[in-house]
RNA sequence: GUGGAUGUAGCUCAGUAGGUUAGAGCAUCGGAUUGUGGUUCCGAGGGUCGUGGGUUCAAAUCCCAUCAUCCACCCCA
């Protein structure tokens, strides 16, 4: 056990890769379908695009979360943590703001964390990305969570949850801030250490906290949606109104906090029950002022991201795991030195013509032949010796059923191709 | 960073009152079957017993350290 792939970094084989597929192609189509463009950005950016976005009492700044390096030419670069802050710089570098508004980008690939490694986190993970910038009305926000929700059906989980909150614009947080720091103060004593250090860099996510002794501490608190003001409350209102006109299923969850600095307004998380403590499938929110804060427009945005990995551990939990690998169709046997080279040049005839052919590498007698063809997974097995080649034919046999018979070179591609059952049939 | 559990063959695991060459099933390869597969039977290859140190005549087994994996805290995807 010498060499392994890095701690909290996995291997995706390809008995996992279809399933993997299968979860960014139901991204793509769902999100094509609303106009959504595939951005794909690198996976390090100079370490500002992230730094300045995050804010500095985010985790992944104080906590040293981020994968941050030297190259060589002396810039400091940062594996990318999440992809809204590299999306928006991608934004804001190519002058998107000048295309019709708003803009949805979608995205999918890597992202890094330098943390600990559990069941659903990873040091290395995936995501699926959308980005809606350029509009603030709540229609924006109600489409981008509908999106959310009808990826992950068309991706087949059925049992997720939306779960929608709001941080209220700027002032309301300060002041929900300002209300939990005075409600909380006399009590600080009896707060958990996190909590307290929560206190005071980021009020709201006490709320967060899983502490038995804080949770009764926050019972009789106010929630930050009683405290919203008339336009945030307003908003929030009217995503909810979407959604439920839509048949969007959703619960309203008051204690919604964001780790990230720049969420306003409407936050939202995918749950799933049964894939460990990391329930979260995936949230996002709406980053009004991000955008001008990396150097753009003033323009606001909503974005959300869902891990492949903690998807694809709901759709285990849901019976949907690796799916069987496809074999060839056909496997070329050849029973002479002979019919070697002439089973590797039928093969790749075939395969021009779009058929997934496998040949043995070497002569084989008919019985190991067979059993190479059965164990690749082949349909059909053709086999050749020096009677066949006086013939001109193969001996095709459906593994299946047993059925054989002869076949002449250029009857193979028509009859594979008529397609599985036609083939079948003619046998 | 903290806590708990676990590390024996590619995989799933046996194997402790310490005792010769460490086992099974599955998988792999070969043979039974030099022109007809799946079942079955026979055989083979494959192990620094996570690593390092200690105790002992003797360590997979006991002690210490270390690393890794899993789960949880924290945080989040």
């Amino acid at each position: 056990m010498k060499l392994q792939a890095v701690k909290g970094t996995n291997d995706i084989l390809p008995e996992q890769d279809a399933r993997w597929r299968s979860v960014v192609d139901a991204a793509a189509e769902v999100l094509g379908t609303a106009s959504a463009g595939r951005l794909t950005t690198p996976i390090f950016e100079h370490a500002e695009v992230f730094e300045k976005s995050v804010g500095d009492s985010a985790d992944l700044v104080v906590q040293k979360e981020m994968y941050t390096f030297e190259d060589r030419g002396g810039r400091r670069l940062s594996l990318r943590p999440e992809f809204t802050a590299a999306v928006v710089r991608a934004f804001i570098q190519h002058g998107m703001h000048t295309r019709p508004l708003p803009v949805k980008l979608w995205s999918a690939g890597p992202a890094f964390r330098a943390e600990n490694v559990q069941r659903g986190r990873y040091r290395q993970f995936h995501q699926v990305n959308l980005e809606t910038i350029g509009n603030a009305t709540p229609l924006a926000d109600a489409e981008a969570i509908e999106l959310l929700y009808r990826t992950l059906a068309r991706a087949g989980l059925t049992r997720h949850r939306i779960q929608l909150g709001s941080v209220g614009d700027p002032e309301d947080r300060a002041a929900y801030n300002a209300y939990l720091r005075e409600a909380l103060a006399p009590h600080a004593a009896e707060l958990s250490e996190a909590s307290r250090e929560r206190l005071r860099l980021n009020p709201m996510r006490v709320l967060d906290s899983k502490d038995a002794r804080d949770q009764e501490l926050i019972a009789g608190l106010k929630r930050p949606l009683e405290l919203l003001g008339d336009e945030a409350r307003r908003h929030f209102d009217a995503v909810a109104g979407y959604l439920t006109a839509w048949g969007v299923p959703f619960e309203v969850d008051d204690s919604i906090v964001r780790g990230l600095d720049y969420y306003r307004r409407t936050a939202f998380e995918v749950h799933y029950v049964g894939i460990g403590a990391q329930s979260a499938l995936g949230g996002g929110g709406r980053y009004d002022g991000l955008v001008e804060l990396l150097g753009g427009p003033q323009l606001p945005g909503i974005g959300w991201a869902f891990g492949i990995e903690r998807v694809l551990d709901a759709l285990e939990q849901e019976g949907r795991g690796e799916a069987a690998v496809e074999g060839p169709v056909l496997f070329l046997v050849p029973l002479d030195d002979a019919a070697v080279g002439e089973g590797a040049a039928l093969a790749r005839r075939l395969r021009e013509a779009g058929l997934r052919v496998e040949f043995a590498y070497q002569r084989r007698n008919p019985g190991k032949g067979l059993k190479d063809a059965d164990r690749a997974g082949a349909r059909y097995a053709a086999l050749r010796g020096g009677s066949e080649r006086e013939r001109g034919v193969w001996q095709l046999k459906e593994l299946a059923s047993g059925e054989q018979r002869e076949v002449r070179e250029d009857e193979l591609a028509p009859l594979l191709q008529a397609g599985a059952p036609g083939a079948t049939k003619e046998l």
